[in-house]
DNA sequence: ATGGTGGTTCAACCA
């Protein structure tokens, strides 16, 4: 099962790349953020047409993140738990059911918490404490789990080609990267970490300053497996190429293959 | 050090 993230930075303008990402990776399950569209606007035929069914929980304007795949989507949850209050479209878990068994996957898009001493620095810091909670309590399930999404968070140097122009920003905050390690430590796997283990590997570049001609990239898009997910990971990577496309989002997809058998 | 680009919505906000 190949289960890909993609921040597509507006499902409106990404329709040429998206519809052509899907005809050359095919994958069995994809996880989009920043839709920026309300569900009731969303181009579900962008996805039918190509085989897929669609889950998204939307915005207006903002935010917004969706669930594609080609085996039956089930027990849809919307919005991450732990704050009736929150009103941000950031989260959506669902269980895809497939011949080999079912997995639980979700597709977040945590906050990019810009600029510090700000609330936004606080709800970034406030959301990732809900999401380790939550991450804890779908780990007593013990099924295979896959938390996919735009984490925000540069874990660590070597996921940034220039670490020092980001000391002053939130991906790259001490807090930034205990909260992202907490969440490692309750046992979830790195998939891409863990099969490309090397310098380099980025999953976003910025659309200015001439960031990706010049590679100027980070990895700040994560697939995390809980255990049952990590001991069926067979490889994981960045379809980096789509970022030189016309009209490309600005992030890369970002995929792990679990082995699911017959 | 600053300004550099892009998406959405409608002058400003977010990244």
């Amino acid at each position: 099962m190949k289960i890909v993230t993609w921040n597509i930075n507006g499902v409106k303008a990404r329709h040429e790349a998206v519809a052509a990402y899907l005809r050359e990776a095919s994958p069995d399950v994809i996880c989009m953020q920043e839709i920026k569209s309300v569900d009731e606007g969303f181009p579900t035929g962008l996805f039918e047409d190509a085989g897929y069914q669609i889950e998204t929980h939307g915005q207006k304007g903002f935010n917004g993140v969706a669930i594609a795949s080609k085996f039956a989507i089930e027990d849809v949850s919307r919005g991450l738990p732990g704050n009736d209050d929150d009103e941000q479209s950031r989260y959506i878990e669902a269980t895809i059911s497939q011949p080999g068994g079912a997995v639980r996957i979700a597709s977040l898009y945590l906050p990019n918490g810009n600029p510090l001493g700000t609330e936004k620095f606080s709800y970034k810091l406030a959301w990732m404490a809900r999401l380790r909670r939550h991450a804890a309590r779908l780990l007593d399930e013990e099924m295979p789990t896959v938390l996919a999404g735009d984490y925000n968070v540069i874990p660590e140097l070597t996921d940034a080609k220039r670490p020092s122009a980001w000391t002053g920003d939130a991906l790259f905050q001490p807090e930034s990267r205990a909260a992202y390690r907490g969440l490692l430590n309750l046992g979830y796997t790195d998939a891409v970490r863990t099969c490309e283990p090397g310098p380099g590997v980025y999953t976003f570049w910025d659309y200015q300053a001439g960031a990706w001609n010049k590679d100027d990239g980070i990895r700040i898009d994560h697939l995390l497996l809980s255990p049952q997910a990590a001991d069926r990971l067979r490889s994981a990577g960045v379809d980096r190429h789509t970022r030189g496309w016309d009209k490309p989002s600005d992030h890369a997809p970002t995929w792990a293959e679990i082995e699911m058998g017959a």
